[in-house]
DNA sequence: ATGAAAGCGCTAACAT
DNA sequence: ATGTTAGCGCTTTCAT
């Protein structure tokens, strides 16, 4: 390629990468020539010589899905504008598979690490002293000094309820998933103290149960037959939003008119498919991915940042809480 | 690490890759070091000198989501046994995007790159006379000497009118996607002539409209509203199934018992979320990616494969057409 | 059974 | 402004 050009490999590299001080006819006439070949610079080379690979490996400990896609996406985002690729590798929450894609990482030098999974709750490090940074992406890591950002379910609780309170209603249940799951807890706590912050109690004690539809159904049930007086319920998740209106509706009451709901996730199968559609708190998956990897890139950069960053989350109203 | 254990970097590399007439204690011994030292080969020199990255790209045309993940798993899962890891890259439906792509997985030197897609449809090949071998899953290739695994849409919805058939139903109308959506069109195709070979007229003309759950409820209320004798609905997703089956309800009609319904995707949060649950066709996509994956590694082994390749479809049944 | 040395394709420092 | 050259870290002949 440098000899179609006339040149020598080095100004060849030059003029391609838009260093050193070459005259513009020169560049011009590699970079044609470079075309003419359809000539791709080999990048093992190049990271061999630079030390750089412009990969960043991203690890999920549970298995790639719904939670993944939209931080992959973000962290590609982030990326893309630096030219960088991402390796996605799926743990499928087996530690023995996690260091194996460790050390796949490690060996193909990516430039760093993000760590993604499907809960939020707090994990061990996936190593000590790793030559590369790392950034957890959702769920958070145990030891402070790592980097990891959140969703601040706290926030996404607080904002539920207070949309329950401005539309009016007062007597507020919340239904979740399983007591030993940290988000359920999390949420479930922050909406009680957010009732209590505006002098209520809840209408009826927290429903513990599972992330699904039949759980929601069968939590209106339970409402229904201890005869509490709710006129709203925050549940932990859309699924189980979704399974509580259809419950609620089954028995004669009417959403919102009679209880208005809010859900969890925005996950749009789920808030779409609901009749009426679901009010929904939004953790902004794809700004924690993009998140995530602008901190890696920081950190990459000689700009490191630890400890755990948290964001906002945000409501999406509709019609199951339409006034 | 060489040097830790006594012996040229030549040896060092015989050991780690079994490879040479070493005697047992030397290999043991660097072994030994480079545990010791968390020596992990450079991929990027490896690379350098074999030519080979046991890396493959997959890029997926459409947004990442429900259809490129468990293709990718399925990858993943045939690749791993090699050793090999995936460069997973989300085009989002955009040339340009994917050009960029292909430039980076070809300067990446990848092994070989699987692409994938939303639709099944036939698309233009990624590239011409490229350095690397290229599979295409679930979407295929317009070029059939392109080696492409598909899902056997026809057979999916064969199976599903048969099973209809199976448990006593005569009256089947379908209900599918957008007109111009290559599945839809085939789908019903295949339903009519599954059909027709049993002698059977469809109960309706078949039912166009969107992949949602809304054109599901809307659909139910225009097959009731014509008056249609119809006793089983056969729909191109799942979405649209559920979504029906909540229609029929609505209007007082007994799932399965007046109406049994059929889906097609066996996407878990609809067939279980549904009520009655909903028997589904599945593509087995995960076997579709890891087919893709094999034959992608036939190739890169020196074996080719081409033309179009299709595999079965599974029924799946659920309460939705019990007997 | 092991070591020495060449070279994979590139970049960067240095020479011209 | 361009060419020359020395490695980056590994694998792989070829000697020993």
């Amino acid at each position: 390629m440098a000899a179609l050009a006339g040149v020598s490999t080095g100004t060849a590299s030059k003029a391609l990468n838009g260093r050193g001080a070459l005259r513009p006819e020169t560049r011009q006439r590699v970079q044609q020539a470079a075309e003419q070949l359809g000539f791709v610079a080999n990048a093992a080379a190049r990271s061999l010589q630079t030390g750089r690979t412009y990969t960043v490996g991203m690890i999920t400990t549970d298995s790639i899905g719904r939670f993944s896609i939209p931080l992959l996406i973000g962290a590609e985002d982030a990326l893309g504008a630096g030219q960088m690729s991402v390796f996605l590798c799926d743990a499928r929450d087996d530690p023995i598979r996690e260091q194996y894609y460790l050390r796949t990482l490690l060996s193909r030098k990516v430039d760093g690490i993000i760590v993604t999974g499907r809960r939020t709750q707090a994990r061990a490090p996936i190593g000590v002293g790793l030559p590369v940074p790392v950034v957890y992406a959702f769920i958070s890591s145990a030891d402070p000094r790592d980097c990891s950002v959140v969703p601040d379910e706290i926030d996404g609780a607080r904002r539920a309820v207070q949309h329950l309170l401005a539309v009016g209603r007062r007597r507020i249940a919340h239904v979740t998933g399983p007591e030993h799951h940290h988000s359920a807890t999390v949420r479930a706590r922050a909406t009680a103290e957010t009732l209590a912050a505006e002098g209520l109690q809840p209408a009826a004690p927290t429903l513990y149960g599972e992330w699904s539809e039949a759980w929601g159904r069968q939590a209106a049930g339970i409402l229904l037959s201890t005869g509490a007086d709710v006129d709203a319920v925050f549940c932990g998740s859309d699924q189980i939003a979704r399974g509580l209106v259809e419950g609620m509706q089954a028995a004669g009451r009417s959403v919102p008119a009679d209880v208005a709901v809010v859900g969890f996730d925005n996950w749009d199968v789920m808030v779409d498919g609901c009749r009426p559609a679901l009010t929904s708190i939004d953790m902004d998956l794809e700004g924690i991915g993009r998140s995530a990897a602008e901190l890696l890139l920081a950190t990459i950069n000689g700009n490191p940042v630890h400890g755990r960053q948290t964001r906002p989350c945000r409501l999406v109203p509709r019609a199951s809480t339409a006034v």
